[in-house]
RNA sequence: UGGGGUAUCGCCAAGCGGUAAGGCACUAGUUUUUGGUACUGGUAUUCGGGGGUUCGAAUCCCUCUACCCCAUCCA
């Protein structure tokens, strides 16, 4: 777990801590309607690691409420999605199917309790009934059926009297509610279809806001954790349980902001076309960003896991870089894979003085790994290099071969360029070298120089293997659609040059192809025959980057010129205040306009000012402290009045507290109520103004900081409110900030 | 045009009235038989804009702006 706790874990500490949950149980509950994808790995990552975090559990929950869209092969690939990534669900998998009896009484209670309806309004009336998002929506005429009335149609809605859509089950909430969702929402559905576990049991089948919240309060969840576009749902969540008084413990719902990545799309919609459209090759396919996907590419679960982690979990919708992704799978398999060598385009090398054939030694890690195994490379007179690592007009900056510049072949000889065989087309089609006998690596006594090692494979013993190339799947960064692709995604090479002994001894799946990148034998198209590897992330190429510089990112979008608004005309009334606060009380215009405009804001104003005649500090800390908490509470919900506002501004006019006292009182007063008189005294925080006291306290920060006293000296007067800071802690805030200041500066000198 | 959210570096993201964490990316250097890795440094005088409160504001108040979600018998 990162040091930093994402909001969720807080959350999680404050409910345990205050006892709102005894314990911590979680839910994945996807809907098994599609292939997982990465985004599922992130909602996977947060319920079971939150689970495991807090000693609970994590339940599996198949969210199986619309029969028409469901299959059981999705069932699969989902809880293979979450055992492969490390996670184990607690007990069986659950289905929200196995809740249907249970859910249908929980529906007839609430016909009885007059709390649900069965309407019979076609989906358009509905639609117009429901009214739009500035407009109250109307209760169509069946909402006035009777208890009786409800309970019997609903019965023969269940017995299947009736064809699909012809009537639903509503909540009656209200249908003028701000929030659209609040508007009588369907709880029940008519549906005549096979259901791939209950069969033909039901034809009716409870909606999500029915049924998500009572799968979670059946099973005992206590945090249930979705996405932000659920924030709306939420209130209906709640008033199901409410409604329904159900015994404590009961969920509460949390949202986060969903995945995204750039170049790729996470949209079921999205996926599904490229396909069925076959754009790709299944759902498999490396480069979609489905578990199945990544799997197959080569990534491993803890790297997917530990991207999740790094990106973090927060409520900004927010669109992160494939780069992150990219370095959790290196950093993960850098100090895990063998290195090998496979020359991908390869160019033939010719070493003249070179005579018969031998076996290197080379250890399959370099010197930073420390994991043991080597294999025999053979090494002779004709080996294959990437066509890159030679350059007859090499570009400043050039470490590999050259007609004037020697290389070493990696666990091998120093060779250098004696001539350049090319094609009619003056393509180089082979290179003439000779080798350094004495440059052998490891008993190297040749004394040469060189820049760089490359890598190579002998002509003889290389074997051919296929090597799939995988590029990002779009070329833009925020794809729209199939325009958007990268052509250029996918790139086989049918015939590179791999070392034998990868595909002879096959020490591991997953490979360093030196200097290239990671590669992972394909798990399903690899045979000995033709062995086949998956790129799954290039190396970091600081040289590549030099060279072919990517077009520059869209550069820094320029800060965007704010355009104040219209603000909205006083009335006559507020005017009037207003004018009066600023005039006649001499307030400060934002502060009295801030009090002119609020009428609550400006009877409390009125109230405490008849008890105590000044309207500076009365005014501030009413028009900032005081509305705070009337903006979170209701009236009645507050603690205090505003004589007692009165009474400890009356403190800080007489300077028995500072400001800063007053308001860790008016905190007290908001929690407890207690008066700001008896809170000053029982916690004595009478504030100290005496020079030789703060004088001594400020000695001993000092001397407790001489590197900060330091820094401030040489110029950094940002540490003056470190410091401030500092000898008010010490005082548990009863200094006098205003002296302290002062002193502070003199002996800071 | 209501309601619900969100805004801190190029991309993520901590922070909850007292010195602007961290990761990715970028960049400079050291080490290196991978132009990899590792290591060391550099990267936000400022938190969407403007005001206000305070000795002190990313944090509290007012206001404006931008973006996301909500009017499926989907989830």
């Amino acid at each position: 777990m990162k040091e930093s706790k994402n909001f969720l874990q807080t959350i999680v500490e404050k409910d345990l801590q205050s006892g709102k949950s005894k314990e911590i149980v979680t839910r994945f509950p996807p809907e098994p309607n599609g292939f997982p994808h990465i985004g599922h790995a992130k909602s996977i990552f947060i319920n079971f690691g939150i689970a495991r975090d807090y000693n609970g559990h994590c339940n599996l929950r198949m969210d199986d409420t619309n029969p028409t869209k469901e299959d059981t092969k999705y069932v699969e690939a989902l809880k293979d999605a979450v055992t492969w990534l490390g996670y184990e669900w607690e007990g069986n998998v659950r289905f929200t199917s196995d809740y249907f009896a249970q859910i249908h009484k929980y529906a007839m209670q609430l016909i009885k309790m007059g709390k649900a309806y069965v309407d019979s309004v076609d989906e358009e009336e509905m639609r117009e009934l429901r009214g739009t998002v500035t407009e109250a929506g109307k209760r169509s005429k069946y909402a006035s059926r009777t208890v009786e009335e409800n309970l019997d149609m609903f019965e023969r809605m269940r017995k299947g009297e009736f064809q699909d859509g012809e009537h639903v089950l509503r909540a009656k909430i209200d249908m003028s509610a701000a929030n659209m969702k609040m508007r009588d929402p369907l709880m029940y559905r008519i549906r005549h279809a096979e259901h791939f576990r209950t069969g033909n049991e039901w034809c009716i089948y409870p909606m999500y806001d029915f049924a998500h919240c009572l799968s979670d309060y059946i099973e005992g969840v206590s945090h249930s954790i979705c996405t932000l576009e659920f924030e709306n749902n939420r209130d209906i969540y709640n008033w199901v349980l409410d409604t329904l008084e159900l015994e404590p413990p009961r969920p509460y719902q949390h949202e986060f902001a969903r995945l995204g990545i750039n170049y790729t799309v996470m949209s079921k919609r999205k996926l599904l076309e490229l396909v069925e459209g076959k754009y790709v090759n299944g759902w498999d396919d490396p480069r979609l960003p489905t578990i199945a996907g990544l799997r197959r590419k080569g990534y491993t679960p803890e790297s997917i896991v530990t991207f999740c982690d790094q990106v973090g979990i927060a409520k900004a919708n927010s669109m992160v870089d494939v780069a992150q992704l990219e370095f959790t799978i290196r950093a993960d398999l850098n100090p895990k894979v063998p290195r090998v060598m496979c020359v991908i385009d390869p160019l033939k090398i010719t070493i003249e003085n070179y005579e018969g054939s031998e076996e290197l030694n080379a250890s399959y890690y370099p010197d930073d790994v420390p994991k043991e195994g080597s294999r025999k490379l053979p090494f002779s007179r004709e080996i294959y290099i990437e066509r890159d690592d030679f350059e007859e007009n090499p570009p400043k900056g050039y470490f590999r071969l050259t007609p004037e510049q020697p290389v070493r072949l990696k666990h091998g000889y120093i060779i250098a360029c004696k001539e350049i065989i090319k094609d009619s087309d003056g393509k180089v089609i082979e290179i003439k070298a000779e080798y350094y006998p004495t440059s052998k690596s490891g008993s190297d006594t040749s004394g040469i120089k060189v820049k760089s090692a490359i890598h190579w494979v002998s002509a003889d013993e290389a074997k051919k293997v296929e090597v799939r190339l995988y590029d990002r799947l779009y070329s833009s960064e925020m794809p729209e659609g199939i325009e958007d692709l990268n052509p250029n995604s996918l790139q086989v090479i049918k015939d590179a040059l791999i070392e034998p002994a990868v595909v002879q001894e096959r020490p591991d799946e997953r490979f360093q192809f030196e200097r290239q990148g990671y590669f992972f034998a394909d798990p399903i198209d690899y045979t000995d025959e033709k062995p086949v590897y998956n790129k799954i992330v290039g190396l970091k190429d600081s040289w590549g980057k030099k060279t072919k510089p990517t077009p520059p990112k869209p550069e820094a979008k320029e800060k965007k010129v704010q355009i104040d608004g219209e603000v909205v005309p006083m009335t006559s009334e507020q005017e009037k205040l207003f004018t009066r606060y600023k005039e006649g009380l001499k307030l400060n215009g934002e502060v009295a306009n801030t009090l002119a405009r609020d009428e609550d804001l400006s009877a409390f104003f009125e109230e405490a000012l008849a008890v105590l005649n000044s309207p500076t500090n009365l005014a501030n800390i009413i028009t900032n402290e005081v509305a705070r908490e009337m903006k979170q509470h209701t009236k009645e919900e507050l603690k205090f009045t505003p004589q007692q506002i009165a009474e400890l501004i009356k403190m800080v006019d007489d300077t028995t507290i500072s400001n800063k006292i007053a308001k860790q009182v008016f905190e007290e007063m908001v929690n407890s109520g207690a008066n700001p008189e008896e809170i000053v005294e029982s916690k004595g925080l009478v504030q100290i103004s005496d020079p030789e006291i703060i004088g001594k306290i400020i000695d001993e920060v000092m001397e407790k900081n001489p590197d900060n006293v330091e820094k401030f000296k040489a110029g950094n007067k940002k540490l003056l409110g470190f410091f401030v800071g500092q000898v008010l802690k010490a005082t548990d805030g009863k200094a006098n900030p205003k002296i302290v200041n002062q002193l502070l500066a003199q002996k800071l000198q």
